[in-house]
DNA sequence: TGAGCCTAGATTGCACACAATTCGTCGCAG
DNA sequence: CTGCGACGAATTGTGTGCAATCTAGGCTCA
């Protein structure tokens, strides 16, 4: 656990972020630096320059001379990062049918059928690979946009709902929408029409959104219900 | 210089700031640990942190093993932050007309009319005071719109947009009409109208862009020209 | 019995020292 | 004269120690 080609502050984002990303850490749970610098097996410093990029990344919250602890949600910052998605990958459609090459709307198409590749399988990594593929492609829309501050943005609020986005909730018919969103979206950016691109970005989100409230609903109601 | 009430940490960050902010750190100007810490009159330790923080609000940039640099400008990542700003400041007003209190609604009226009479002095922290007015306004809109990472996402963008956002540039005509929509903003917030505050917001974007924009274009064109 | 103070342990904030790496420069060979 | 390589100064990265501060628990006093 010690020597990694990377450094030791990257050791340690990326640790903490996994165990964040997972809720092996769980929203509002303190966060000491001398345990998570033995849990990365670092020491302090880089662990303090890990914590103050997850502060401004907004995925912990941090408390001048009382330390740090993980960003807790509310049902209400909720619905407002789907209002922030669906402005900031909205406009990052829109930009793509822009300004996307022939190359890039090729490659979408790739990344889209990545996801569908993905969403076929059947073992133990499916929906970490669908995460993956779907990270990707929304990534590839942003490259395609060009616009690296919007691409940072976006990444900042999309860090904080990758919290919450597991595909393992999502039905059948919900993981069908959403491929099919993908490939439209892809087909909307090859032929350059921005208003298709950015609605059908919208229609994505939506949908996304209402999975994801649905189930968060779901699980609310069933606190101490069955396992399912 | 030595001390405050604040951290070494918090000195480090708002002495750092200012000097990009008013340009004394031009961009593309390299930044030395050393130097910033003797600056601030704080240890390397605060100034990493403060650094950490500038490059996640895109003010530096941080170069792995090679030190960090004012994070440079392009004219197309001028025109890429206000089309952000358009959806980001435009989702604000439509949030605060659905959501502000009648108290807020009058707040901003009187945040609009701060601004206003900042615009009437004539010394020389004239400049000084509309920036501050205006920004406690556009801080206000989203205050009442109450989405704290819509607040953050914008914070972060419009950190880096100040960086070129002077009025002095403005003539008098431009700033009458910034005027009037900030004034006309809270009126279509204190009326509840989602669709016109969204509108008006946009429209007060589309003029800074083109403020900015052409006065830009204009110090191109008169690099050795007359005083304006 | 309860409220408030006070002490002890734990934790963060900061400075400093040393290790690792980079960049510039000088020398040398072709 | 030019290109390549190696050395050295400068700069960043990381670990560690100490001081400041916060929290928790018990103790005293009303």
């Amino acid at each position: 656990m010690a020597e990694d080609g990377r450094s030791a502050t990257e050791i340690a984002y990326k640790e903490i972020r996994g165990h964040l990303l997972d809720r092996r850490l769980p929203p509002g749970a303190p966060l000491r630096e001398a345990e998570l610098a033995s849990l990365a097996g670092v020491s302090r410093t880089p662990v303090r320059e890990a914590l103050r990029r997850l502060d401004a990344e907004g995925l912990v919250e941090l408390l001048p001379r009382r330390g740090a602890r993980v960003a807790p949600w509310s049902e209400q910052e909720l619905e407002d990062v789907f209002a922030l998605r669906l402005r900031l990958e909205g406009l990052g459609a829109r930009l793509a049918a822009t300004r996307a090459s022939a190359g890039e709307a090729e490659r979408l198409r790739q990344l889209a059928e990545a996801v569908a590749i993905a969403s076929r399988r059947r073992d133990a990594r499916r929906f970490d690979e669908i995460t993956r593929a779907n990270n990707a492609f929304h990534a590839g829309v942003l490259a395609a946009a060009g616009d690296d501050w919007l691409r940072s943005s976006v990444g900042a609020v999309v860090s904080r709902a990758l919290v919450r986005h597991t595909f393992e909730r999502y039905r059948p018919v919900d993981l069908r929408r959403s491929l099919a969103h993908h490939h439209e979206l892809a087909d909307a950016i090859a032929a350059g029409d921005p208003d298709w691109a950015e609605s059908v970005m919208s229609s994505h989100i939506f949908a996304a959104r209402r999975v994801l409230l649905s189930h968060r609903a779901q699980a609310d109601r069933t606190v101490a219900g069955a396992n399912e």
